[in-house]
DNA sequence: ACCTGAACACCGTTCAAGT
DNA sequence: ACCTGAACACCGTTCAAGT
């Protein structure tokens, strides 16, 4: 939001890569910090895809040396942690505080996996950043487990819960962004008549392949924490 | 099995990279084939990991310039396409043939996790790859889909159920290979009460958290497969 | 046909020099 | 403290020359 100020040579809004050259030595005005660095990875990584998302088109985006992001930034890996963790703001779970319990888990479930399935290099970097260090993948943890809580899912099966849907989201986030056609088996009847033959078998009606199955295993992962749940004591 | 001829100048053998040079010009025997540069890439992969498996370090192995490679194979890209194919033998099919369906998709399904948790940078690619292309993988769906055909699931939902399931493997696979102190919350009880509490909840004498989880969503996808099936109308 | 060796256009990252 | 610009050690890939 607070960005721009006038007194920079033309060059920091950090917009436009047009503009004049910066001469070396520390600037007036700041021109990068976690914030900026953020939102250009995004902007590059939303025109150009994660292909063209090197630090050097980053700092170009920034109209800045590559070597000046290492002062904001001790590595490439640690630009994708933030993209991370800020991309989680992205995931819908407004269900939690507004519906009952199993439309919110399917909302945020949804959510969660189309935001991913237009990040899928971040999501190895989920799976194994501490959230410690990722305070609104924390923040998103909180939500759903309030509501897992609230439903009567017992405490020691919220984690395994969390778990199970977010593996099957990240998968499914994967699964989503494969070609419709991965499946053809064109003449290979002959060596895989069963499976040809499911494949031919699908009711396309229902949906996109890769929507179908995300439906059946939400539906799945959603009845088993239904049948884990007990009335609560109290109230 | 047919492999390193005598006659070879002895750097031939591809296993040990200390032998004497070979000088430029066509061997009287070919160094390199599919099937050895993909034992080559799997033992780089297997001593050094991901990180160190380069075009460079599988030339290295195998004795070879890094440009001889691409006599053989398009880019890098294909090497893991082989790779991939390959990994899949290792997933175990058996119980398709000899035990309840049910059981056979828990063998298969623990195996198929496990196999992948080692070998993670070849998910996106097994998620991608068009069936057609990798014979091992589409013997493998091949085994799964008569298994749950002969269970009497209905032929429209062999495949949602195997992509459903293949999803949530994916998903856990690298699940596997997060550190087990990832939810580790320390002093963060305070911004996020349920989720610490959740944490310190896990029932610790079930197994690893991750087997937890996955033993979960496992039983949920087949309870839910369960509910499909239909008596056969014939035998 | 299939190898070597030199070369190319990158990549992430480091560091001295400048303010 | 934080920028530029030069430099480093890689990377995957191409291609001429050799047999």
């Amino acid at each position: 939001m607070a960005d721009g100020s006038p007194a920079a040579p033309s060059a920091a809004t950090g917009q436009e890569s047009a503009g004049r050259q910066r001469r070396a030595g520390r600037p007036h005005e700041n021109v990068l910090s976690r914030k900026l660095i953020t939102e250009a990875a995004l902007t590059v990584i939303g025109v150009e895809g994660y292909g063209a998302f090197t630090m050097s088109s980053l700092a170009r985006r920034l109209s800045v040396a590559p070597s000046a992001l290492y002062n904001h930034v001790t590595s490439k890996q640690e630009v994708l942690r933030w993209l991370q963790d800020h991309v989680m703001t992205q995931v819908d779970v407004s269900g939690f505080t507004a519906e009952p319990w199993d439309a919110a888990v399917r909302r945020w479930a949804w959510s969660y996996r189309d935001v991913f399935a237009g990040h899928v290099p971040l999501i190895p970097i989920v799976a194994v950043l501490p959230v410690a260090g990722a305070p609104e993948t924390l923040k998103m943890y909180e939500k759903v487990a309030v509501g897992l809580a609230a439903a009567g899912v017992p405490a020691a099966l919220i984690v395994p819960g969390i778990v199970a849907l977010e593996s099957f989201i990240f998968g499914s986030a994967l699964d989503a962004t494969a070609p419709a056609d991965i499946f053809d088996t064109a003449d290979l009847s002959g060596t895989s008549p069963t499976f040809t033959a499911a494949v031919a078998a699908q009711d396309r009606d229902t949906g996109e392949p890769a929507d179908v199955a995300f439906r059946f295993g939400l539906d799945a992962l959603l009845a088993q924490l239904d049948s884990t749940r007990q009335k609560a004591s109290a109230d």
